[in-house]
DNA sequence: GATGAATGAGTTTTCATTCAT
DNA sequence: AATGAATGAAAACTCATTCAT
């Protein structure tokens, strides 16, 4: 998930047992964020890691850089998805849907933090990244509503909303039965974007739209 | 949410003012846990409640003693919403059912922790509501199947997923917007329920087969 | 212990209660002292005492006022000993002395704090007591001189010594053993003060000429 | 007092500093301890050893740890004297046991918590230094039976009971006095284990037999 | 006279962060 | 590049004291 080719993203390849090290800081975060939210104790995150807090330091200057990457890679995989999705949409574009939805589902360890309601990308490239989520759904949506296959006024957020929730960790319960329930969940709600008989929607926001708090909101 | 009458909890009748701060650090803790989750720093906790730390403790000893007046909480509110459901269920069962989900979303202020994957109970309180919860959905279920308003193969635990999931606060989005689609997901999730065309369902445990840890689980 | 004769002491005779839960709150004082030292919590000595923090206040205006109580309590005691002792000094004085400080050993729930080395004593009372301790002893003393039952260098500061020495609370020791030591202690002790024999001892201070510092010393 | 060495204990030898920190810690602490007992706020001994309140933390993860390390430190001091006073029992055994008396006197802010009476060890290290201080005493002892200089009914609790009664700091006395004072009182305790004269000794305990509370007694 | 309640000021404990090795 | 160590600052928790009932 986290790309380190030297070329691209400028930062130095880093020596092999540095890498090991940054790849395990990042596992060991994702799974403290996902049972004890992104305010986790970074010495418990190094400790989990198996490396010395100071290492996970000189990697991630601070924790926002460590939820950040955890953002982007968690954008990465949900593009990755899409593209996959869209490579099946010609034939069965519903299924495609299911498809996206259900292989998030799977990997729910990467996308710890949601789409949507999670901490707001900064970093450059996790901003670039999401900004192509959108027209990426909708021409998945796209196949479908021209097959019929879909009704017409689900949008791409329901599918991002849908992700966010379907994906959101259960903390207490363990993951393979959480997998199970979400998998369940995702299934009757691909069967609720079929059109016949379905209800007319309220209106939806696109991802621009939605406005963002930098603080988790104090309502 | 909270009734302190006297006679059935076996609790003193409190005075006005110490129910009054009671109850604001309640309101307090729920929205500091939707924000910061159920870590949140309790001297913050009593500081939006307008009331000294040391009151907080007097009411509650520790965090845990908080977190499940919140979870007994939820609860509470999850079967006042399943008995109005029943109460409309003859009349138009699918309905009730949406009625009984987007009454939890329009409250989920209230359902702060999920009702699955959160804090396991263990006041006994909570453990006694937390089962009368499955029944009441079940019967709810019942009328829609006898009705054919719904497809055989979804159970409480769909409902309980549902619940779950579309009331986990998002904590970087505004209330409303959230609620927004919530409220759309919960649309078309019900839809899904409807029995045409519906196609069949992964198996489902029920809310009693659920494993639960009594630490958030460390996969 | 506590005398609380109106006309005296110069205070108001208590109501029934009110005496009840003085003497309650005394007996609690002294066993918290002996357990976790003068700075026992006070709200725990209320609790065992079994009255609220605020009775306890009421009686005893501060944490000094109690531990005045506990040491004038003490200096009474010391002084009834001395009397009995001198009772039956003429028969055998070194029985006498023995008596005395057995009889200490045995009351030494209400000898919590040491005669020497312990709170000072500030109340006029106290401080009164106190100073007629000295001269008992030194009655005491010259009783077995003067029948060479006793070496003639032991001076009231041992006996003082001894009996401070010999209550001192042994917290994690059950009652009964700490006394059977602390007797046996005192045997060997007093055998140690006949004549025959004996070497020299080093010089001692007075109890007038031991400084006393008012705060624990800080050596 | 506190021996480091890397091979035998198992912990890893600490870096310069850091092994300076420790000592200066464990020192405050005894001061501390013989002050104000050893609920002695552990911020305070931190200021007084000159370290962080962390510091003292990363060292001894709670308070047991350091009161188990004092406790520690007060068995091997009590070994070596008995193993000193054990070099010269041969020539003078009397002589011996009260350099061995005298010894801890004269160490006494070394052994701030008594042999018997204080806090339980628990530490294996502890348990198994304390397991060794009787048949030590009893050796001194036979020594001096052996030559007649002393009555025979004299036992290892004796003078286990006499350490841990001289030595028991009095916190408003100067150290100077009450080691005087304590002086005296183990000079004329040791006349009185002289044979001569002696009367008959109540039974008396073994150190094992001794029934420890794990928790200050509530009698 | 007694108590429930509240609070300000500690004390304990944890955490983020930096430094020296 | 990695780690042991230290620390300031925050958070958890306790305690002495006062007030209103």
């Amino acid at each position: 998930m986290t790309s380190r080719s030297a070329g691209e993203g400028g930062r130095p390849r880093l020596r092999a047992d540095a890498a090991r090290n940054r790849a395990q800081i990042l596992a060991a975060a994702r799974t403290a964020f996902r049972e004890l939210g992104t305010a986790a104790p970074l010495d418990e995150i190094a400790r989990r890691a198996g490396v010395n807090i100071a290492t996970l330091y000189r990697r991630f200057p601070d924790r926002n850089a460590l939820v950040q990457q955890v953002v982007l890679d968690g954008f990465t995989l949900v593009i990755e998805a899409a593209h996959d999705a869209l490579d099946v949409a010609p034939q069965d574009p519903l299924a495609a849907i299911e498809r996206f939805l259900l292989r998030l589902v799977e990997e729910r360890d990467t996308l710890v933090l949601p789409l949507i309601g999670g901490p707001v990308p900064t970093a450059r490239e996790a901003v670039e990244l999401k900004s192509r989520i959108a027209p990426l759904l909708e021409e998945l949506l796209a196949h479908a509503r021209a097959g019929g296959a879909i009704r017409p006024d689900a949008t791409h957020m329901d599918l991002i909303t849908t992700a966010a929730l379907a994906c959101r960790p259960l903390p207490y319960l363990p993951e393979e039965q959480a997998a199970a329930l979400a998998t369940r969940h995702v299934h009757i709600f691909v069967d609720g974007l079929r059109p016949t008989g379905a209800r007319r929607l309220p209106p939806s926001p696109t991802l621009e739209e939605l406005s963002v708090h930098l603080q988790p909101n104090r309502s």
